[in-house]
DNA sequence: ATGTCC
């Protein structure tokens, strides 16, 4: 190891299953080239590829520092989009009904399946993958106010839509505006709690108000991009003379052609991403129109699954870092010059999903934080997939959930007995020991009413 | 996360 590795949380909140690495994983990724400071994790840390999901590495871009796919994920851009309607829970609950079963018929989910938005070729996929949810409110698909409040205002300009091979193309040409499956959910929440109501009040969170929290990313394209350059890497690294514990984290340096490459098509799947959200923005905006007569308005969206360029001090100095965040959501705090989005004046928002039936949180950045301004993303599973399945049936999720008054419109019983809230770490937990590790403030908390399931 | 193996 070349740094410490830090990981930000309680007892309770360590990997504990058997056979969940993740604690390797951060022993692993500290002996990675141009490593600075310290391999840290989040409180929602849970083994993932290559890199522990939760995890937040930075590398000196001027020291050899290395840009690896594992430390971003195979869903590039993966994030989460808070929307605020102009109206509150007591008023919308007659309607949700037919809201959520407008929204269940309208919002393409599961695996494949379409999207919202056929793009007409490549180089439509260009104007895109290079214009972000830029290119989409272009195109009608929102207001530029939209734009305002979306991490990088909707667009990487860095982006190179030539680096996203063909096959990536082909895969996202037919899911833009589309959730996929796994933990992707598009729900609709009311606030419960304000913790920092002059916050709250700048994030437009009020209690009662209702909202919607889309959680998605890239789709097959971000997929198909991380698995391109995975394999560029796994076979030029060793050229570079670097000695990896595992292949998974297979990277290059930052300042080498094929480290360019990658962040270059890293970004165009982020501005997919956000076109995607966008997209799907729409669709929630025509269902709350034609149910509530309710306008919905864009509190804020950030990605959770990022390598970002960026200027830290490392002890005592400015260095330029490629901070990679998977599973970890970037906390600046109020006044950051990388934040020309800030709602109001007062930082960050950092939005953390929780799961089926749990609540969701908003959190904002504040000063002091020493995981490279970085915070949780969401509970954090702690059973796997498989394991879920063996204990838990979709169709009686389903009917508890309904039992305590969340509507759910699953994709598939399977993937719903996946997400079962047992399998995830309890969020509030997370959240207690992100606030308390002096990562971010917690604002928000919100509850429930809804939920539309990839 | 993912046309859950080209």
């Amino acid at each position: 190891m070349r740094v410490p590795g830090i990981v930000y949380a309680t007892a309770d909140l360590l990997p504990q299953a058997s056979g969940d690495r993740a604690l390797e994983q951060v022993a692993a990724v500290a002996t990675l080239p141009g490593i600075v400071r310290a391999s840290c994790a989040m409180p929602d840390i849970h083994w993932g590829y290559g890199f522990p999901i939760g995890g937040v590495a930075a590398t000196d871009t001027e020291a050899g520092g290395v840009v690896s796919p594992g430390g971003v994920g195979f869903d590039i851009s993966c994030g989460v989009r808070l929307l605020a309607a102009d109206t509150d829970r007591d008023v919308l609950a007659p309607r949700l009904p037919r809201l959520m079963d407008v929204l269940g018929d309208t919002v393409p989910r599961g695996m494949g399946r379409g999207g919202l938005w056929r793009l007409s070729g490549r180089r439509e996929m260009d104007e895109l993958l290079a214009g972000g949810a830029r290119y989409a409110v272009e195109r009608g698909h929102g207001t530029p106010r939209d734009l305002e409040f979306c991490e990088d205002r909707g667009v990487l300009e860095d982006a190179d839509p030539s680096d996203v091979g063909e096959r990536a193309a082909e895969r996202g040409a037919r899911q833009v505006g589309s959730l996929g499956s796994g933990n992707h959910f598009l729900e609709v929440q009311a606030v419960e709690r304000v913790y920092d109501a002059p916050v709250a009040e700048a994030f437009g969170l009020r209690p009662g108000r209702v909202c919607v929290m889309i959680h998605t990313g890239s789709r097959g394209l971000g997929h198909q991009v991380c698995t391109d350059h995975v394999r560029v890497m796994d076979r030029v690294s060793a050229h570079y003379g670097i000695d990896l514990p595992d292949r998974q984290l297979a990277c290059a340096p930052v300042d080498s052609p094929e480290g360019r490459a990658y962040l270059r098509a890293m970004a165009a799947a982020a501005n997919y991403g956000r076109a995607n959200r966008q997209l799907l923005t729409e669709a929630v905006r025509r269902a709350f129109d034609t149910t509530a007569g309710a306008e919905v308005e864009l509190v804020y969206d950030i990605s959770h699954n990022m390598a970002k360029l960026e200027t830290h001090e490392v002890d005592g100095v400015p260095r330029r870092l490629c901070v990679h965040r998977k599973g970890a959501t970037r906390a600046l705090p109020a006044g950051h010059p990388d934040l020309p989005e800030e709602p109001a004046g007062a930082g960050q928002p950092v939005l953390v999903p929780g799961t089926m039936g749990t609540a969701s949180y908003v959190l904002v950045g504040k000063e002091g934080n020493d995981a490279f301004h970085s915070a949780c993303h969401g509970a954090g599973r702690v059973w796997s997939r498989h394991q879920a399945l063996r204990r838990v049936r979709g169709e009686q999720l389903r009917g508890d959930l309904e039992a305590t008054g969340i509507a759910i419109r699953p994709a598939t019983w399977r993937g719903l007995a996946e997400e079962t809230p047992q399998a995830y770490k309890d969020v509030d937990a997370v959240v207690d020991a992100t606030a308390g590790a002096g990562l971010a403030r917690p604002v928000a908390r919100l509850v429930p009413l809804g939920v539309v399931k990839g």
